[in-house]
DNA sequence: CCGACTACCTGCCCGC
DNA sequence: TGCGGGCAGGTAGTCG
């Protein structure tokens, strides 16, 4: 589900709830989500102040007063929901006889106090389990094994037709499978690779390294892959980032970037180009599908 | 080192 | 209506 600009619609979902809030208690439902929870986990992050939510690729991270940051990971089907005691919530145990609506595979709660005083309550749900939380010093989140080889962020300065030839430079694996790499650019998943390769007419199958010249500079096909790659991201984060099945962000409503899919589920269904309309493919690369236009992307 | 494949887990949708 | 198979946004480990 969450690729780049789901989680930063989630981040910016629970920034106002959780920035400068206190973990009052962290509720664990279970020992593990993918893998175990850290050792010692809910001792180390009750009573502390979330001084910041950040991400880093698909990544959130809460940096915690005592520098900590809480590394966590959705998978394929996680998703935060807020529940905020809105009425009266200073006095304590007003709300008592409410009792707590939990759902299936609710494994985590942040129990929080707000610098107002108000009680909130973040629930963590994943039904598949493949999402994860893991800890790890601030200063040092860049050392990590999950951020030390990660790749450039398709937003802000970071990412270049520079850095991305310097990546795929006299790569022979397919364009599709180094673009889903997150080494070569961190967070881009299976939507919006396909729909990147789609607004650049590049075909997926072909050579990574063919976007770079001998020389290893970004070809122009490279420049414009680069510019598609900024742009499908931004687009997707100001829709609210895209929404198949059970994705929903904090506040419950759907993301709307699924209806301006052009080619990501869209097999059968004729290309949007100017003047194709020829169906759309679905093929599987490394064991994934893989949407384009056989006529329109070379 | 690289690339291909598999495992992890539940839910949904489709065809029979 | 029930059941089995295939598929799903991701990552990490293994194997050649």
């Amino acid at each position: 589900m969450p690729e780049l600009p789901e989680v930063e619609t989630v981040r910016r979902g629970l920034t106002p709830v959780m920035e400068g809030a206190t973990v009052q208690r962290l509720e664990l439902r279970r020992p593990d989500l993918r893998f175990p929870f850290p050792d010692q986990f809910a001792e180390i992050v009750e009573g502390q102040k979330i001084v910041s939510v950040g991400r880093r690729a698909k990544y959130l991270l809460l940096d915690l007063a005592n520098g900590q940051a809480i590394i966590m990971h959705l998978g394929m089907s996680g998703s935060y929901r807020i529940e905020k005691d809105v009425f009266g919530s200073t006095i304590p145990g007003v709300f008592h006889h409410e009792k707590p609506r939990l759902a299936a595979h609710d494994h985590v709660t942040f129990h929080l106090v707000q610098k107002s005083g108000e009680t909130a309550r973040v629930i963590y749900n994943d039904p598949r389990r493949f999402g994860f939380m893991l800890m790890h010093p601030r200063a040092e989140l860049d050392e990590h094994p999950t951020f030390k080889n990660m790749g450039a962020e398709p937003v802000g300065n970071v990412l270049s037709p520079d850095v991305l030839a310097k990546a795929m430079a006299g790569k022979g694996t397919p364009l599709k499978s180094a673009l889903l790499d997150q080494r070569v650019i961190a967070g881009l998943g299976n939507i919006y690779v396909c729909e990147a390769l789609w607004r650049s007419r590049l075909s997926p199958k072909r050579k990574a390294g063919s976007l770079v010249k001998q020389s290893g500079k970004p070809t122009d096909r490279l420049m414009t892959l680069e510019k598609h790659i900024r742009e499908v991201i931004a687009d997707a984060i100001r829709a609210g980032g895209s929404s198949l099945r059970d994705h929903t962000q904090t506040d419950g409503s759907l993301g709307y970037f699924q209806h301006s899919f052009a080619a990501y589920d869209r097999e059968g269904e004729p290309c949007r180009h100017e003047g194709c309309g020829k169906p759309i493919k679905r093929i599987v690369q490394s064991g994934r599908s893989t949407f384009y236009c056989a006529s329109c992307q070379r």
